[in-house]
DNA sequence: CGTTCGATTGAGGAAGATCAATTAATGTGG
DNA sequence: CCACATTAATTGATCTTCCTCAATCGAACG
């Protein structure tokens, strides 16, 4: 009886999801031909303010989505992955909202907006990725705002890393240890904390051994079984914490 | 000289935005013929878990979206306006992902998920619509994660009510005096407070006279000026509080 | 006119921000 | 490769904001 085995032990569940994205990645690359960009920690796809031309589709690599406002506030307010769209924010203007700027080597794809909006007009399924890819981020971000209005700094953090290995469940690569490529002030930033709440979180939790650090950097982050962040979110719910009604 | 017609003062920037509700409207109206349905407060007219058969665009009232995790967590996470959709959150996977329910009196129109992508594929001005308004909300689920994350409570409370003022501005409706339709408490669920911190927040609000009560109820509020409340909010930030870098 | 529900206001406490000091990585020029 | 400079992370000590608990008040309703 194997029990360190969380992935697909029920292949049927596992399967339609797991190949979703190759199959979305596919069907784009063979209907648009995108043009395809290499990207490394730091280069910037798109600016707030730039002129929609181009929607982006992630192939690999991580990336930040930081917004700012006209007061000079600034904020990361979404990570993306494999398989994640970049620019859907700026279709109802016409003009990025964001920034969008990688945090690990990578490669994206740039389709014209123009051409993927006639293909969808001829192609259904393309029509049916586009929505689904923005129905997917809408739902995603009432998710995110949830967990920032009802669960306590701790429970965040933990939240935020069980997504993150969740992200990288589901795209096939390997969860078991993780890099955040992310400082500790810009967890915070994006998760409504200071950074130094942000590292006595983590601290917390390696005491717990809910994660553990490995050898190389506190940057590296092992995550032995990601069901026990998920069983921590929980506990900081349930021991008098009702939260907000 | 009439002073106090905040509105259209500059016609040519004013015009486009205030088209647009109408327009989309009619379009829907004209090429789909909806099915309309009448709403009292309170009504739901989905329930997370429901199938997607069809989308909603409102006519007249306002709804609250509700989303409720696994665990019992429940958070007001939108709020909607005439002319905004509902249930787009619904379409990656299928089914609702969030109850939503008015909350005043209203009408919304029916769209049947089919039906709307098969006159999308037609008619390219219906996707764009369609894309637009999607879009939309994912640019206003950020501005809102952002402002939970930025904001200090009081000011939380006074870009919500910028907000709904500004909302009915936009739409032609009267701003001067808004009656909110929820509680306290319920308003404290949307922010990610108590319904104790909303109180003081409005008091506040009301002693440094950005807001003031009217006669009938403290439920029904008075907005003299909109810009005092953005104003307000500005404050929040520029003494001594960078909050978060 | 009492009952109920929502709103207000105050007092005390706890979570998390701020300030500050230390330690660990990372990078740079010699 | 090492000394040094720089940036990131940790940890502790206060202080602030906001939550919790509780009492009071007002409005709506039967």
């Amino acid at each position: 009886m194997t029990h360190a085995e969380p992935i697909a032990t029920n292949p049927r569940a596992a399967a339609p999801a797991a190949r979703a994205i190759p199959d979305a990645l596919r069907l784009l690359s063979e209907t648009l031909e995108p043009e395809r960009r290499l990207v490394r920690a730091g280069d910037p796809i798109y600016r707030a303010g730039d002129r929609l031309g181009c929607l982006y589709v992630l192939n690999s690599g991580v990336f930040k989505v930081v917004n700012l406002t006209a007061d000079g506030r600034e904020q990361v307010v979404a990570l993306k992955f494999k398989g994640d769209w970049l620019g859907l924010d700026g279709i109802a203007g016409g003009r990025h909202t964001c920034d969008a700027v990688a945090i690990d080597t990578g490669e994206v794809w740039m389709l014209r907006y123009g051409a993927l909006l006639d293909a969808a007009q001829r192609r259904p399924e393309l029509l049916q990725l586009l929505l689904q890819a923005m129905s997917r981020e809408i739902a995603h971000d009432r998710d995110a705002l949830m967990s920032m209005c009802t669960l306590p700094a701790d429970a965040r953090v933990a939240e935020f890393l069980r997504y993150w290995a969740d992200a990288l469940e589901q795209r096939g690569l390997r969860t078991e240890q993780i890099t955040l490529r992310m400082t500790r002030a810009e967890i915070g930033n994006y998760l409504g904390m200071t950074l130094e709440t942000v590292s006595r979180a983590l601290s917390r939790l390696a005491r717990d051994n809910v994660i553990a650090f490995c050898e190389r950097g506190r940057r590296e982050v092992r995550i032995p079984n990601i069901a026990a962040l998920h069983g921590f979110v929980q506990r900081s719910l349930t021991p008098a914490s009702p939260m907000l009604q």
